[in-house]
DNA sequence: ATGAAAGCGCTAACAA
DNA sequence: TTGTTAGCGCTTTCAT
């Protein structure tokens, strides 16, 4: 038999006579026979790899990420190439240089913190490898993007707080370029302004997504000459420090002070007292991503205007910022 | 200029001219060229991509782990190809097909939680790729392994519990038949043998690896006639649940119960009290796992007897087994 | 120090 | 339905 015959029959090419690839998929089944990809993606110009750059996997929040994209591309026949930037500008460059050796069929990434220089991803275009951001995008790509719905989660949020008889609500945010960041503080601002709270400078301090951020800026919030009744931070790892530290002072959370976090992270449910948070529906983020993905890969001669894609938040509440004592609602 | 010469000077052989081969790379660099990888796999017949397959990356121990196997790979100049297999044996099959389909350099893996038949990972060496497991291995193999010293960890951590004075030790276990859940049964079991404690079989209960699990089988432990004073939990997710469970019951950690767990979660640090619990040293199995395939790898002549990594584990005490009175210890 | 030739294992176009 | 031919873009060997 002919190899041209054989590599039909494994294709599952209808012109094969289905008695010759019974024969054939036998022989592979027995041989554990598996074409070489290489040949295969060098005669067909394109591989069924699909490449990620995420700034970490230490945060649930990428690795959870990662671990639904991975599934979404299993399923559609595709395996994933993963890059760490570690938050590095270089290293960012030397993850889509990697990604562009391998001749990856697209690339799906987050941007680093440190990341303000678009000349590699443009270089992802230039070879016309379909790209898609989620969370984190770079501005000035042609690409299309999921992103979170951060400042429509943090109004909620922070309305929620008001709700709650909160009167002097605190918020500790992250890096302060990040769009992710700016978002959730436009979305606190919002809130404040929509229900005649003045927004004041000294309640807003800013920081990293560690537990240990949450504690240095709540010391500082605590030192305050008229300290906050409720303090949102910019994700659940922070708001975790922001308990502890509250704790160590003896206070009661939420009568004293209320506290609200933000992603959802499977750790919120089981703090002491259990932490109110927004849902970021990590999953839908990685399967969206994908889903885009194989749309430009699919039809790679149609109209590929970059799309973007909002995630919507959904607020969770807990005990941290259920007071026993609440005041009677304001209308809606 | 022969594109043989091109290839050479991008590959720095020493034999094209350093004039030339700068004209080469400036005009790769201007190109932004990368080398078709599929031709020069095809030609050399190897590729730079590690497959890594894991249960799942949901998990900080999985995820944190593949973070460091990413990040020593591409030191080397390796790209990592992730698989999961969800803890489902026909998916890991799967997996190892992709990977061989794919054409791995090597693999690395943890196998999953229902894998009891070895055939597909056999195939991986028949096809005399590299294959190094990490945590979770099958026994039939004849590759090399990187495993944790639960045994030793659960043996100091029991060992401390009992210094400070508990004598009724509870223990959560995993699923009763992963090596790791039963090297931490039995370390738990010599640590009480060798100080005179009777082993109760009521004392142990076996779960999963999530804080429900915690709290279900806490819960059963409160319920029992004479109520252990001590929770040694499989891993600090579990752990989590134990204390959320106490608490609710309105007892005191760790004065009336102590509680620890295993893995040093990094939310460990910050649970209310803050947890004891054994450092696994997830970077080390990460870098330890590449180490020895790459020793593979660089000698595919030498002998190749597979070895066995143990890695030691820490003890790292916390409030959550701290009691405030402590009886006189007894002679180590 | 460079060029020429062969071939890695496939798939696509064409022929039979 | 199957076989033949050519060539994907490299690297290696040998020749110059």
């Amino acid at each position: 038999m002919h190899h041209t015959t054989v590599s039909r029959a494994l294709r599952n090419d209808p012109s094969v006579k289905p008695e010759t690839r019974e024969i054939v998929l036998g022989a592979a089944r027995e041989l554990d026979y598996h074409p070489n990809s290489f040949a295969v993606n060098l005669r067909r110009r394109r591989s069924n790899v699909i490449g990620v750059i995420v700034p970490e996997l230490y945060h649930e929040f990428f690795s959870s990420i990662v671990a639904e994209i991975t599934r979404a591309a299993n399923d559609e026949g595709y395996s994933v190439l993963i890059c760490q930037s570690n938050e590095d500008y270089q290293q960012e460059i030397r993850n889509v240089s990697t990604l562009m050796s391998n001749r990856v069929a697209g690339v799906i990434a987050a941007i680093s913190q440190h990341t303000f220089n678009d000349e590699h991803f443009k270089n992802i275009e230039k070879a016309e490898v379909p790209l898609i951001f989620f969370d984190r995008y770079c501005e000035n790509c042609n690409a299309s993007k999921v992103v979170i719905d951060f400042y429509g989660g943090a109004y909620q949020l922070v309305k929620h707080l008001i709700k709650s008889g909160c009167k002097r609500i605190a918020h500790i945010g992250g890096p302060k370029h990040m769009p992710g960041v700016i978002q959730r503080l436009e979305g606190y601002k919002a809130a404040l302004h929509d229900y005649n709270i003045p927004f004041e400078d000294e309640l807003v301090v800013h920081g990293g997504f560690s537990p240990e951020d949450g504690v240095m800026a709540t010391h500082r919030f605590l030192s305050l000459p008229k300290r906050p009744d409720a303090i949102f931070a910019i994700d659940d790892q922070v708001a975790i420090g922001t308990m502890i530290r509250i704790k160590t002072e003896g206070l009661k959370i939420p009568d004293d002070i209320a506290v609200a976090g933000f992603d959802n992270d499977k750790i919120s449910e089981f703090t002491d007292p259990a932490l109110t948070t927004v849902d970021i529906q990590r999953k839908k983020i990685g399967k969206k991503a994908i889903e885009l993905l194989l749309r430009h890969l699919d039809n790679l001669s149609e109209s590929n205007a970059p799309v973007t894609e909002t995630i919507p938040t959904e607020l969770i509440i807990r005990e941290s910022s259920q007071r026993v004592t609440q005041p009677a609602l304001a209308a809606d």
